[in-house]
RNA sequence: GGCCCGUUGGUCAAGCGGUUAAGACACCGCCCUUUCACGGCGGUAACACGAGUUCGAGUCUCGUACGGGUCACCA
């Protein structure tokens, strides 16, 4: 192997959302270069005129940023190998694609649309004849000087093999005859990416082609192309794809089916990017010499090789990335913890609700910042009360003995001006061994009435000071009256 | 269907001829405790199957089964 820089490249398909398995393979490709001091390119791959989605590219570019996978080279930064954008290179493949007419290795195809359907079985499978290959230069300059619809094919080799070999998957060989002369140019002048990404991969110094395995029996045609133009073949990365489970218990490649599979939507659901990108990072690939599993970006960029990827395919498992994501958030500091929670929760609380109280409660209670709103809805308002609530049998309580200690700590707790949790619990506390009881029977009944609700994120003191001083009153009057 | 790839607990995953087969998530139990959560401790659970090669195989070879990918004027 040469010492030579290594240069990576994403070239997704703008699509309007960045799937999690492009993103992964966006990552492993990022940090194969970058742990090499390599170069990262952007390459935006538009040749399908028919599935253009507006504002794609800028998905891409915000969620590459989001992650904090720089690009050396791409759309906006540029780079001395621009166009990054495909359907600006026009130029280039055509004549590239030329250059393969002219030395024999590819040729016009007139066949029609219609033609090629009709070769295809019932399944769908089939593929092109060969039915142009070897027309006459006549009926060809004939062909192009009616105007008839032409595509360019590379012509591949009728018999014998072509092999290279994988850093995950080892040699791969394919029998030349399971290879179709396949579309270089289609009928609206534009490249299909069998022919176009050779050609912006070579043009742009790629060393290392990192992409997902659905291109591993496809890539000797690749290679075929480096050949035919006398260009050194790249080292290929592929990669196992990522699956997803359904209902049923089914596995499948990760889709829309299995809930949320693209970037932003996990963003959206309240996991933070830091997260997304350590999970994602062990799905496929694992470091070696180390248990760790907590790395950021830079952490992958150090540890990260080749070696340590895997050749099976990995499930997605949302219950691992709730943990990460619960791990990462326990880590946020105060002030980053805050600057997220406290908008969620200004925005659902009442007036009179210690939300920076609240705040810190949850700190340790939520795996992703949605879950605010879930584990709230009984401060934002006063649930209707279930009286089996009050009956605790580790503290030996039951609704009859609720009432009583609600009744004579209600005093108590209306003596009481530092309305902080410290001084209830104190204050409370001190009650139960004037009456004999135990804490735990106290509390319990004093945080059933003020929060309505069996399980709650803090104690009953710490509740008090979530709520103030006059809704916990008022709630603990409401309690008794029902009683 | 042809071709290609894969297969260690429910999931991720270490292992690269000799191990009591790591670790993590999830699950269960115990402890801590004013409920829950956090934290601590512990537990259940795996080499798809069958032949070889070898003194010895999760590790190598072949076959079978299962899963996946691919055979487009999509990438």
């Amino acid at each position: 192997m040469t010492n030579k820089t290594i240069v990576t490249r994403f070239a997704p398909s703008p699509t309007g959302f960045m799937h999690i398995g492009n993103l992964r393979t966006a990552l492993y490709a990022y940090l194969l270069s970058k742990s090499q001091g390599g170069k990262f390119l952007l390459r935006i791959e538009d040749t399908d005129q028919v599935r253009l989605v507006e504002g794609a590219t800028d998905v891409i570019i915000k969620t590459l940023e989001m992650t904090g996978m720089d690009y050396d080279e791409g759309p906006i930064v540029g780079g001395d190998h621009g166009p990054y954008i495909q359907s600006e290179r026009l130029p280039i493949y055509k004549e590239y694609a030329q250059k393969l007419v002219e030395s024999g290795h590819a040729y016009y195809c007139f066949c029609t649309s219609e033609r090629l359907e009709s070769l295809k079985d019932e399944n769908g499978i089939g593929g092109y004849d060969n039915h142009c290959r070897d027309l006459s230069k006549e009926e060809i300059e004939e062909n192009l000087a009616k105007g008839i619809p032409y595509v360019i094919r590379q012509k591949m080799p009728l018999s014998g093999a072509t092999s290279y070999v994988d850093h995950v998957y080892g040699e791969v060989s394919i029998d030349n005859a399971e290879l179709r002369d396949q579309i270089m140019i289609k009928a609206d002048g534009y490249p299909t990416y069998n022919f176009c990404h050779v050609v912006d991969d070579y043009l742009m110094g790629v060393t290392h082609v990192v992409r997902g395995n659905e291109y591993l029996t496809s890539t000797p045609k690749y290679c075929l192309l480096y050949d035919a133009f006398g260009w050194e073949r790249p080292e290929y990365v592929h990669l196992p794809l990522l699956m997803g489970k359904d209902a049923e218990g089914n596995i499948s490649k990760l889709s829309k089916r299995h809930g949320a599979v693209s970037f932003q939507d996990l963003v959206d659901k309240g996991y933070l990017p830091e997260a997304i990108i350590n999970y994602i990072a062990l799905l496929g690939w694992s470091p070696k010499e180390t248990n760790e599993e907590f790395f950021s970006l830079d952490d992958l960029k150090k540890v990260f090789s080749m070696e340590g990827l895997s050749k099976s395919p990995a499930v997605f498992d949302y219950e691992k990335l709730r943990w990460f994501n619960s791990e990462y958030i326990k880590k946020m500091s105060d002030e980053d913890y805050e600057e997220k929670a406290m908008p969620i929760l200004a925005e659902l609380c009442p007036d009179y609700v210690n939300t920076k109280k609240l705040g810190a409660l949850l700190h340790t209670r939520i795996a992703a910042f949605s879950d605010i709103r879930d584990q709230i809805g009984f401060v934002i308002e006063r649930l209707p009360m279930k009286d089996d609530l009050y009956t605790n049998k580790k503290n030996k309580t039951t609704p009859e003995i609720c009432k009583v200690i609600l009744e004579e700590t209600l005093p108590v707790l209306e003596e009481i001006d530092n309305w902080c949790n410290d001084v209830l619990f104190e204050k409370l506390k001190a009650f139960a061994e004037n009456t004999e009881r135990k804490a735990g029977a106290v509390m319990w009944a004093i945080r059933v009435a003020v929060a309505r609700q069996g399980i709650t994120p803090g104690g009953a003191t710490e509740l008090m000071e979530v709520f103030g001083k006059c809704e916990s009153i008022a709630r603990i009057k409401l309690a008794i009256e029902e009683l």
